[in-house]
Order: structure tokens, then sequence, then C-alpha cells
DNA sequence: TTTTTATTCGTAAACATTTTGATTTTTTAA
DNA sequence: TTAAAAAATCAAAATGTTTACGAATAAAAA
């Protein structure tokens, strides 16, 4: 079974329709892999289904967001999505500042000597790496 | 020489004027300590001189970002401006999400063994710690 | 196949943030 | 003290993101 099949069956079992919207929408974030705006991703369908609506985009992602199969971020430019990462438990990334392709890092901060101040509830965090990858690089390209 | 002194002083030197606006603006961010929005600083600065202009907020956190007397940030919960933490050169925050008060940690996940992709140049780096400080606990306080 | 109901479409509006421009006021230096 | 320049005001608009809603459509179950 792939990767979309599977998100799919997942999806289905819970409830949701498998609409044509649905399926080009988790074939966008299994190929791109990087981290997607609702903007991002209101372009993409809009080449195959013109006239796609943005309550269909915001409904869906926020419904994948709930059910945990996408996750959502605060980045540097703005609200992205990305297929939830499960495969090392908890990690990071690596963010590309020019094309957003991302790499994920199995390494946590919060596992070393954090201390914080008396009576401080930590409740989540943060940490990301922002550069610019090999290819990037070479191309000289600015997005 | 207060801090207030201080950082008007440089302004001036830079060769700001200093104004009304720009001395409450300074003060407000010396008395918070936390990380303040544009709104925020708007709404504070509309007591003392009501009718004050976004251009004016606006123009002027921009201008103090240049000269790097403010930092500027962007959080869960938009974009943020603080003081210029120069203590101990570079290091991160606890960050209070009720209060936003904001404490100091001197460490930095990068000095720790952080391997980058092949090929990847790490340009900058996040490393945000949020949660609830002991005062917000105690109250119950939502913001 | 038919029916039920979720989902989408199309469009607009709500919303928040930031920018602009013409005019007035204030600061600073001569 | 006065002139020149910078800054602030006022109001509006540009901008970008997200939400809303009635009508039309399509998916899934009976």
């Amino acid at each position: 079974m792939t990767v979309a099949e599977d998100l799919l069956r997942t999806m289905s079992e819970q409830g949701m329709r498998i609409t044509e919207q649905r399926k080009s929408l988790v074939a966008l974030f299994i190929e791109n892999k990087g981290y997607l705006s609702a903007k991002d991703v209101y372009n993409h369908l809009e080449r195959q289904y013109p006239g796609v609506s943005f309550d269909t985009i915001y409904r869906n992602l926020r419904l994948m967001n709930e059910m945990e199969l996408l996750e959502q971020f605060i980045l540097e430019d703005g609200v992205k999505f990305k297929l939830h990462c499960s495969e090392h438990s908890h990690h990071h990334h690596f963010i590309c500042t020019s094309c957003e392709s991302t790499y994920p890092y199995n390494f946590c901060p919060m596992g070393t000597e954090i201390i914080p101040p008396t009576g401080f509830k930590v409740i989540k965090h943060k940490f990301e790496i922002y550069g610019l990858c090999e290819n990037c690089q070479k191309d000289g390209d600015v997005k």
C-alpha cells in the first residue's frame, strides 16, 4: 500500500469522504515533502481544479491537522503545513529558506541540560535551523 | 545615565530626533521587557498621545530594528519586538505564553553536535521554549 | 439506482497588519 | 529666534489571510 493510499484510508476510516481534491492535496504533500502554506496548496490544486475555493483548502488543512495527518507550523514567512512526521518520534528540522525543503534532524536540545526558571511550566518548544540547501546554493536561485 | 537615556543618546547620535513619542516608546520597552507587537505599542502610546498614528509606530519600530536597538521576532502569535538583548552575546528565551514575559537562557544548542546535511549552509536558527511562568500559573489568568 | 449527506463552489466579507500621501507640527542647528 | 528638515498626524487604502454561506455537486450507503 502506498503512502498516499495509507493516508486516504485513514481519512476514510475517520469518516472523511475521499474526494478528488483531497486525493490531489494528499499527493501534493507526499511529493513535496516541504512546508506548504494555504496559498501554496491553492496554487497547486488550482491547476488541476480551476475554481477550487479557499474554503476547501482551509477546511481540509484544518481537518487533516486535527486528525494529525498534517502538522501546522508558524515559520518565518507565515503559517505552513507539512506531513505529520512520525519517523523518529520527536525531532527538528533544517529548513532551506530558498526552496523550503526540510531535513529532519534526530536531536532535540530539550533532552539536554535545560533548566527553566523557578516555577516555569514548559509546554512546548521550537527549534529550527534555517539556511541554504546544496542545490539552492548552486543555483543561486532566489525564490 | 539610565538605560533610557543611553538608548535615546544612541538614537540621537545616529541622527534620529528625540520626540516625545520616541521617549515614550523607549520607556515602554524598558519597563515591559517582553515581546510587544505593533498593536501593543500602539495601544500603549495611544494613552499618552491620543491620535498617535500607525505610521509613527511602524516607522520607529523599523528604524530601531535597523539600528539594532530592537530585535524583531516572529513568534507563535505574530511579529513582535523586544529590546536588543546584548547581555551574554548569544542566547535564547523561555517565553510565557500568557503574559509574554521572557527569561533569557544562556545556552545555545548550536554549540552542540549539530551536523547539517551535506552541503547545507546554516544561516540562522530559532530556539524558543514556551510555557507558563510562575505568576500566570497561580493566577489562572488567560490573557 | 436512489437517497442522504458531506463536500465543494463561487463569491464575498471579515479581519488584521502594514503602507501611503498630503498636511501640520515639532525638533534641531545655525 | 528662526529657518530647514524631520517627524507626526489623519485618514484611507493596500495587502494578505482566513472565514462564511447559500446553492450546486459528488461520494457513499441503502
